[in-house]
DNA sequence: TAATTGTTCTTCGTATACACTTTGCCCGGA
DNA sequence: TCCGGGCAAAGTGTATACGAAGAACAATTA
């Protein structure tokens, strides 16, 4: 029952609001909780075996990260990207991540430029495996190991949450990008490890003209949702 | 009329979390609590004489914007902005602004360019008054209006959630920076009442330069916190 | 001096209570 | 059938109490 939960919890040292907000944008990523949908304080707290209270600060911080919507006594619900949404974050994010770019191929060591090197192999053996949800994983930490290379927390937190939403709006819309990017990912690790700046820059561009481009496709018709 | 109703029935009551994350977030920014000073939920429950409860919501939410740093088991503290953190707010800022004045050019209606000139003579006005106050909220209201007309929430909320933390930085820093930047402001909202984005944009990077600079110097020695 | 123990302060999570709103439903009247 | 009133259920907002566990710090002991 809620024991079996609440000790696999306990077991890790995060504080259970932690794990609640995790695993809760985790459900709503995943489809688990679906836009619109209402989200009581008592059932989640049933759903991750707590009570109220951590669920009440999970809600806080997911609110303030963009995932639910509160509204005022009548309790939160999942938010719902409209497609304009996808235009604004893309807007967003190909400033940040063209920012993130430089200031990585300005600051990269020897050991960061191996890493992405290495993530770029394990990409394309998954590629030729077939295996789309590892590549998707690659994908995700190849762009959030750039952020953090950037070496600025500032730009690396705002573009880890907004990319967290295009991964969910993503799904939401549509099967997922295929590793057709990985093309886009070499010239950009090779302009990283060049480091040159305004060649990396321009390569991200580059990368996100691409991905949201392909946003768009998948959006077609994707968001009937509300 | 139907939405008009909805969103003040709602919207009327303003729950005490949000009431206390608000007092929280302005007693940090105005340095009534000092970096790395501690902050007790009970403390904080008694100052704003609320429970446990809101405060601790307020917290977390608090936390995900960096105004303070919770650490499991031993409470919250407000953050310590390092001067590296200068450095690294300005580059994000200068990109979402940037772009958020290139967006206010090629979507502000007539109506948000009146409202913007109506600012900025009140800035004037304020000013002749050496009122720096006024001028300082004036400047800060100025940058949020724009952010509006900008008309990407994502946009906007990002570089909202930043001018607040420049503003505090500055604040602990130093005096204000002088009604200085005003000369900018008029250029600024020139270059968005022309509707020419590129030029919106080169307004707001320049405006921006002069801010960073102004930061540096009033930083030079002032950050012994941490 | 260094290590150990104990005390105290807090956080973290649970549980409970209750006022007040919102929502949904039933019902009677046009 | 449709409308609106009214009523009950559901759910949030807030307060309060309590216990477990951790951290900090002082006291004690070797």
């Amino acid at each position: 029952m809620a024991e079996d939960l609440r000790d696999k919890l306990g077991a890790q040292h995060l504080p259970l609001r932690d794990q609640v907000l995790a695993a809760l944008r985790t459900a709503i990523i995943d489809g688990d909780y679906l836009p619109g949908e209402r989200l009581t304080e008592d059932r989640l707290a049933e759903d991750f075996g707590v009570s109220r209270n951590p669920v009440r600060e999970a809600l806080r911080v997911a609110e303030a990260e963009g995932f639910v919507v509160i509204l005022p006594r009548r309790g939160a619900v999942v938010a719902s990207p409209s497609s304009g949404t996808i235009t604004d974050m893309f807007a967003v994010r190909e400033r940040l991540e063209a920012l993130a770019a430089r200031l990585a191929a300005e600051r990269a060591t020897a050991a960061d430029v191996a890493s992405l090197r290495a993530l770029l192999d394990q990409g394309r053996e998954a590629t030729q495996r077939r295996d789309l949800a590892r590549v998707a994983e690659l994908n995700s930490t190849l762009h959030l190991r750039i952020l953090q290379i950037s070496g600025n927390p500032w730009l690396s937190s705002i573009a880890r949450s907004l990319y967290l939403h295009v991964q969910w709006v993503f799904r939401l819309g549509a099967a997922e990008r295929a590793p057709h990017s990985w093309a886009e990912h070499i010239q950009l690790v090779d302009a990283i490890e060049s480091g040159d700046g305004d060649r990396a820059e321009r390569a991200a561009l580059d990368h996100l003209e691409a991905a949201s481009a392909a946003a768009y496709e998948n959006a077609e018709g994707g968001y009937g949702l509300r």
